[in-house]
DNA sequence: CTGTTAGCGCATTCAG
DNA sequence: CTGAATGCGCTAACAG
């Protein structure tokens, strides 16, 4: 392997003549320059990451903090690992996998101070997690892909969960729906802190009171049969249902089936609109749903932009991103049964 | 950030002995050493990951190279990549996701030389793969998830296609059926050089033969309506047919809602076999499908060890190793109709 | 069993 | 605009 000393020789420069016109820290003339990235090629130079490294004091690695293992890579995450890997390859940045969760926090500590990553990213933040004050104190810089309760001066890029449930709402409002339940996830999330669970659930009962509308809403398991069950809850406590949002991939398969067991039409009868959904989920079902997809591509890039200009230093610090889920039109969703596309007898008090 | 000097001093030590103390490659007396530990744990030392590597002339760091944006992170890749990460978190290394895919070996090559990694993971190795040239000239220590055409002296962990299909088609054949149609994933895949298209597709035929069977096969693409539209056609070719075996989760989709729209109960007309598929997407099929579902999980594993053994230089390099999928009992598969479970006139000839 | 020392390859300060 | 020299924090000879 050649190092910057060979590249030296060869062009007939020193040392720091070759460094400086790598990194144009300082100005070097067109003709040594010329000779130098000559000498580059011929030598097929590459610099050394470690040397790098330690003489920068910067890793250019940036750490990816989720609990692989246990919670699995839906599509969303899939989505956005692989949309986090190719912004930091972008910016010249690798990408590690470090898979901890909330109570491996002295692990993360540990890692930190070898200082292999020059900042973190923190996926599947519970509404108290403790990696976020290690992160924190250590002082390294982080971004949060999601939110702890609280936000205060904490650097974070999240789905915004307020906003995807109200348009959710709001389609199935404007199509004349007036009952709608909220198929939520587990209840174990919750006890875990999983903060989607309370967000989607607090914005979808505020979006419906919003609408003087009643929300139904209930925690699933996520299985199917758990689904099933779920239609036969949520109908028992409001028969006049017509729509149904759906945050919990696997529940939905489970709704739609025993729906249609119960000879339910979908979606002449009744109306799925599942949301924060992963991308291809929606046309694995019959009919293929209409789903509101996770941005989990854009956190990724937005998160990975955001992390970097805090280890620059230099950007000033962008304020916390919040992004919606975006409406993909499939066959699930249709007027409420009985009323006109536009029937709107109570405009939205928004 | 304290360092190793620093806890020499605060051990009355050399700095080399605290070198020592903490690879091991070195007799310490346990006086010295219980100071030198006692030393570090009251700094919260950690060993600075760039110095230790550029010193050690190792990084710690293994490379997966996977072109995520371009395929997607499906549920077997995501157990794939998680495993590994896990396993080479275990074994003290770290991973990092390099996105590129075949036609970027160039870039590649580049990153190599940077000794950013100490091994590289290979994913989606295409049948002729430049990458893989790029990186047994290169001399790094690597090991392909999947083949390519020639393996010689190429280390790789893979599915066994041949073992799998033949299970699928012994399966099948057990509970009496013997017309059975593969639906294969898509001409574009096979064009790439996409292996598994063209390793399954002969394992299902070589296994139908061999019980002196007719193989039907047919090439799919990745869509709902293509997989509706493959059973027309398969249909067509072989009336009948009373089994799928399906490669292509999507797809399956689409068979599983043509066969019903056309009044053909699963399992009671036709059974569908889905193999090499992902956890869960079994379940998100009514009724659930059964599946032969890839062993992502133990190839990540089997793969980083692989790859450390020859990291190491140490272990002999282990033999490549083929791992078959795992029959996923369903709701999607019974005995042929008209015929008992074990009516079996033509036993098999292996 | 322990100490001393010379690099690993590069960034950067100080001279010119 | 360019060169020489120092050190980042650690590993691994070499010397006792």
């Amino acid at each position: 392997m050649a190092t910057m000393q060979d590249v030296a020789r060869r062009a007939q420069v020193s040392l720091s003549t070759v460094s400086y016109a790598l990194s144009g820290t300082r100005p070097v003339s067109d003709a040594t320059r010329r000779r130098i990235e000559d000498a580059m090629a011929e030598l097929g130079y590459q610099p050394n990451a470690m040397a790098r490294g330690l003489a920068s004091r910067r890793s250019h690695v940036l750490a990816l903090i989720y609990p692989a293992m246990e919670k699995g890579l839906g599509g969303t995450v899939a989505e956005f690992v692989s949309s986090a890997a190719e912004t930091a390859r972008e910016n010249g940045y690798h990408l590690v996998l470090w898979p901890f969760r909330t109570t491996q926090a002295p692990e993360v500590r540990d890692l930190v101070r070898q200082g292999m990553a020059d900042g973190v990213l923190l996926m599947e933040v519970a509404l108290d997690d403790a990696r976020v004050d290690v992160l924190h104190e250590a002082g390294v810089p982080y971004t949060m892909i999601g939110r702890t309760r609280d936000v205060t001066d904490r650097p974070s890029v999240d789905i915004d969960f307020e906003r995807t449930t109200d348009d959710a709402v709001q389609h199935l409002v404007d199509l004349g729906h007036r009952h709608v339940a909220l198929v939520n996830h587990s209840q174990a999330t919750a006890d875990d802190g999983y903060a989607p669970t309370f967000r989607a659930e607090e914005g979808f009962e505020a979006a419906m009171r919003r609408r003087g509308l009643e929300p139904v809403a209930l925690r699933v398991d996520e299985s199917p049969s758990a689904g099933r069950d779920a239609v036969a809850t949520l109908l028992a406590r409001e028969p006049r249902l017509t729509a149904f949002v759906t945050m919990n991939e696997i529940a939905t398969f489970g709704v739609v089936a025993e729906l249609q067991q119960r000879g339910v039409a979908i979606p002449g009868d009744m109306s799925i609109l599942s949301i924060v959904t992963s991308p291809g989920v929606g046309e694995m079902s019959n009919p293929p749903l209409t789903t509101m997809h996770a941005p989990g591509a854009e956190l990724g890039r937005l998160g990975v932009q955001k992390l970097l200009s805090l280890v620059d230093g230099s950007r000033p610090s962008t304020p916390n991103v919040l992004i919606p889920c975006v409406l993909e039109p499939g066959s699930s969703v249709a007027p409420a049964a009985g009323r006109a596309p536009d029937d709107d007898p109570e405009p939205a008090a928004r």
